[in-house]
DNA sequence: GTGGTCTAGACCACC
DNA sequence: GTGGTCTAGACCACG
């Protein structure tokens, strides 16, 4: 794992973007168990606050499952028959945030359809 | 101009995504005169303080010029023929954030290609 | 608000529930703003750090919602006309853990009965 | 006996609570011997020390007596003619705690009484 | 050993 | 002023 320190986003949401990377990529597979909250923090060299906070958050969207005196484990991949419609909203207001940006930098339209498809195979491969 | 308080991003960034879409949508042209700072925050009922952030970012970003006593004038949009290396870089860091995202919440690739052709048409239209 | 420490729950989810019924008592509206964290902390005498944990617990629930720099402020009660399944299967796990105690101690099921109905007139009137 | 990892409820408590249910269901009848620490602790693939502290606590509650060599015993149930004053605070306590979840919910009265009186049945046959 | 909770105190972004 | 993030270090419950 891998983190930006020049990126602002916050160093707990990284963690969370990159299990749940890893976990798409495979490297992660359903009932294993992940890092301990100490271990990961050391070999990253932050708090190990902030490696709980995330653990916590991703217990709570129910990406791992977490035992007490156990560790954390990777929960199954959610089958979303039907897509949630909260989901959709959320993940359409992410695409508006950025798009008006895009859009006023004259990048073409087809141009940002062939990125999506360039870092869907990256998210797939692993970098 | 409508501010959503419920969204996570802040207020200023909202101010210059609205002024930005606004110009896409030629509501405002180059050379137009937008309001002043206290006009605007009184207007959308909101700190002046807000406002006067957002017009420098925005006179930053070259998309507005500001001159002293007179007021601020909106910009040529710029002619990017050559589309820079650090705006691709930037766009597609936003990419990868939320496709993580949306790749684990099992969303169809062609789906998130329709969503972007809406929200396209959109920003054009003006909702 | 009064927090109890001989209690095991955790200080942080007292605060949760505490505000909860407040504003299922009418103390606090849909639309109000709930204390700052600091004032509630100072006020409680506790930590500024456990109430913030809190509010974002609740953020998450979408009970309140909160913006920086600002405050945090209360949400519509949501319409749950469709009773979600998930919150139906997390209520009943609730009810099956404590249920078998009751059994155990020979209490009457008419007198659990009774004793919810009375607790859910103490929630609408505040004690 | 089943054990469900995945409750938050601690192992520990998890086996004092189907003890009891075993008792109630008639399973275990008083007097009868309930498994070795060590054989029960095998069988479920658990530490023994999370047994003999499960063990340890019902005999506190004087759900079972431990005699020394000779291994561990169903007492009789208690015949509760008045209830203990703090037996009803604690149970009212449970109840208040997800009461207002189910309220905030927006969960009508009488659903939540169904539900009790399906997981009594549930208790009395066994699932 | 594991994670959960809490405190104390710092710095930052936003309004 | 507001909340958000992070660190450092403590103590507890669980296995």
């Amino acid at each position: 794992m891998y983190l930006d320190p020049n990126q602002s986003k916050p160093i707990y949401e990284q963690v969370i973007f990159n299990i749940k990377k890893q976990i798409l990529q495979g490297i992660l597979s359903p009932g294993e168990q992940i890092p301990s909250v100490r271990a990961l923090a050391q070999s990253l060299g932050i708090n190990p606050n902030t490696i709980a906070k995330a653990y916590k958050d991703l217990e709570a969207q129910e990406v791992i499952v977490t035992v007490k005196g156990r560790g954390s484990f990777v929960n199954q991949v959610p089958s979303n028959d039907e897509l949630s419609l909260q989901e959709e909203k959320k993940i359409r207001q992410e695409i508006r945030e950025w798009l008006t940006e895009a859009q006023y930098a004259q990048i073409p339209i087809e141009t940002i359809h062939k990125w999506i498809d360039e870092e869907v195979e990256r998210i797939k491969n692993g970098n």
